[in-house]
DNA sequence: TATTAGGGTTTG
């Protein structure tokens, strides 16, 4: 006697034990070559083709896939549903669906799948070992053992297939005219042509290989940040964005990331005799091919983990992404652009004969460091303000000053300050103004380029991030943050090099790094840079920033700018000053004094103040205001109120 | 309540 025992029965003589019962009892799944037209049918397969969802001539969006199985049948499926959510949430080809309550109808002698009353529909990933997590927004999903299986034996199957192994997604550097291509991006500015046509100019950190068209718009029609520097280096792109696209187009902000299917590239008419073509990208009408652009969720967009500092790219940054969150052609952004990396700091080192235009921006070649100057890098919050004269003001402007005829620089007339030798002022009480007659024996900064000192600094905060964290291991990222019309966010990363956190800054915006003390997110020390905006380093002032156990929650902050982010975590901020420090010499004795006031113009007069082919008696004399006063118990000197001799 | 779309060698 025969026994008949449906698909995933199992148990001796038929008798199913009464915990798997349920479960195989559960759902039915049909083979894609044997549906039946008519019936209402569950089915599991691999995407081969989707359209995203987009507005039906009737109610509902629609969203259309094609998907295969082990059988090879190829099966059109639609899906009606009155919002996105309802729809499958398909990243790539080769995911994997399940599909509840679809009708097999006949269209064009060819089966087809429609959902129908009570439809539901499950996304998974494609990639073979990858997490079985269910991709819906609908809250009744079951996952069990039978559909593990199914889902594992379908990614091994299209593996096995090579089903998926020619990609159409691209970067902007593998782009080649007349081509169809899909584009991962990030959105830098958007326009509004007229009501059919969207420009929207975007990058993805790769430089074409082509001259990119550009386009003039009225600056009031832009929405969106200056992007001069990405465009002559050939990283931005402008797409054409056209008709039914308008609708997910005019929504968009700059700073989102973006996926365009069914890009076309496009050689732009020539504008002069032998010039060469320029690519411009369109995203025609209409929904053939797939043809659509999407916003990508942030959480895609996350910094891949696995970096080694050479992989950092210079601006790409926000391609730094998990490959497989969306698609292959993220992975490949993860390069260093060829060239254009003597202006990124960590190049220093490896361009020694860099002319003094080329030092980087943010090295500061004029600016000094705490380690450059001791303590006497000082705010006027250092200063005790019982010490400072009413009438000096170390920081003020300058005074009116009086004639001598015996010097090139003169002092101020504003206070009767008594005339001291330098010997006479060594010996005094800080505070102290007096006025002094000196020559200069020796000054520094002598060369206007700082290139040695910039090394040294790069070697010391090499070193100093080198010993307070291995790698990467946390980044930290604030949403809310995010500024309005900006890619720019604020990301405190932990335990990197100073290469990584720079080239972060560069492709971020705003970088702060942190380090974990009692398990707890922490300044740095302020010997390090409070945080890297762009290609700039701002400190913070040790002593008049609060201390940490003081700093408010991180994450409580929301700053706009640079000093609300440095007050709302209690950090007062240096200001990069050029200083000359003069060793100053009457005869009596000798002072080392610094000056920031007029600094860059006291400069120019140093071939006359130090001829340097005249010894210290032949150089002339300098009629100089001078203040003494203490940092954290040492004495420093300060020429004030002084200027040059017209 | 039924309807919608039904991929296909594209083009501003």
């Amino acid at each position: 006697m025969l026994s008949t025992k449906g698909p995933g029965t199992s148990g001796l003589d038929g008798k199913v034990p009464p915990s798997a019962k349920r479960t195989d009892k559960q759902v039915q799944y049909v083979p894609l070559n044997e549906l039946k037209v008519g019936t209402v049918v569950n089915v599991y397969g691999v995407v081969t083709f989707f359209k995203l969802p987009f507005s039906s001539k009737g109610t509902d969006l629609v969203s259309t896939l094609k998907i295969t199985d082990e059988s090879g049948a190829k099966v059109t499926c639609i899906i009606f549903g009155k919002t996105i959510e309802d729809h499958p949430s398909l990243k790539e080809k080769g995911d994997i669906v399940r599909l509840h309550r679809f009708k097999a109808e006949s269209f064009n002698d060819s089966v087809t799948l429609k959902s129908s009353f009570g439809w539901s529909v499950v996304t998974f990933s494609g990639v073979n070992n990858s997490p079985i997590v269910p991709l819906t927004s609908s809250k009744k999903v079951s996952i069990g053992e039978f559909d593990e299986r199914k889902i594992c034996a379908l990614r091994q199957w299209a593996a096995d297939e090579s089903l998926f192994c020619q990609s159409s997604k691209t970067t902007l550097s593998s782009v080649r005219p007349l081509m169809f291509f899909d584009l991962t991006c990030q959105l830098l500015a958007k326009a509004v042509v007229d009501s059919t046509c969207v420009l929207l100019k975007v990058w993805d950190g790769t430089r074409c290989e082509y001259p990119l068209q550009s386009y003039t718009v009225a600056s009031d029609a832009v929405e969106g940040e200056d992007t001069e520097a990405k465009d002559r280096r050939n990283l931005t792109a402008y797409i054409l964005v056209y008709d039914n696209h308008l609708e997910v187009a005019r929504d968009l902000k700059p700073g989102m990331f973006l996926q365009f299917y069914n890009l076309r590239a496009v050689l732009a008419k020539d504008l002069l005799p032998n010039e060469p073509q320029h690519l411009t990208f369109h995203l025609h009408s209409g929904t053939s091919f797939g043809r659509s652009l999407r916003r990508l969720p942030d959480e895609a967009l996350e910094q891949h983990k696995d970096l080694n500092d050479d992989e950092v790219p210079e601006d790409v940054g926000a391609f730094c992404t998990r490959p497989e969150a969306v698609g292959p052609s993220y992975g490949r952004g993860l390069r260093r652009l060829p060239d254009d990396s003597t202006h990124e700091p960590w190049a220093l080192e490896q361009h020694k004969d860099l002319n003094d235009d080329e030092v980087p921006e943010d090295v500061g070649a004029f600016c000094t460091r705490p380690e450059a100057v001791g303590q006497v890098l000082v705010k006027q919050q250092d200063l005790n303000k019982d010490e400072v004269p009413k009438d000096v003001g170390v920081f003020c402007r300058q005074p009116e000053a009086v004639e001598t005829d015996s010097c090139t620089v003169r002092a101020c007339k504003q206070h009767h300050a008594q005339h001291f030798t330098l010997e006479q002022v060594r010996s005094s009480t800080p505070p102290q103004l007096c006025h002094i007659r000196a020559r200069v024996k020796d000054y520094q900064p002598q060369q206007l380029s700082q290139k040695g000192q910039a090394r040294v600094k790069q070697r010391f905060l090499n070193s100093m991030w080198e010993a307070d964290g291995s790698r990467f291991d946390q980044i930290h990222r604030k949403r809310q943050f995010v500024f309005m019309n900006s890619h720019e966010e604020l990301k405190f990363i932990q335990g990197t090099s100073l290469g990584v956190v720079c080239a972060s800054a560069r492709c971020w915006g705003r970088v702060i790094p942190v380090r974990a003390v009692n398990e707890k997110m922490a300044l740095m020390d302020f010997f390090a840079p409070f945080i890297f905006y762009r290609g700039k380093r701002f400190y913070g002032c040790q002593k008049c920033s609060l201390p940490e156990e003081e700093r408010r929650d991180f994450f409580a902050v929301e700053p706009l700018d640079l000093l609300k982010i440095a007050e709302a975590l209690r950090v007062q901020l240096m200001e990069y000053r050029f200083l000359l420090q003069f060793e100053l010499d009457d005869g009596t004795g000798t002072v080392d004094a610094l000056l920031w006031e007029n600094a860059d113009k006291i400069r120019k007069t140093m071939d006359t103040v130090h001829p340097p082919d005249k010894p210290l008696e032949e150089r002339p004399w300098m009629d100089l205001c001078l203040f003494a006063y203490t940092v954290e118990g040492n004495v420093c000197y300060q020429i004030v109120n002084t200027k040059v001799k017209e």
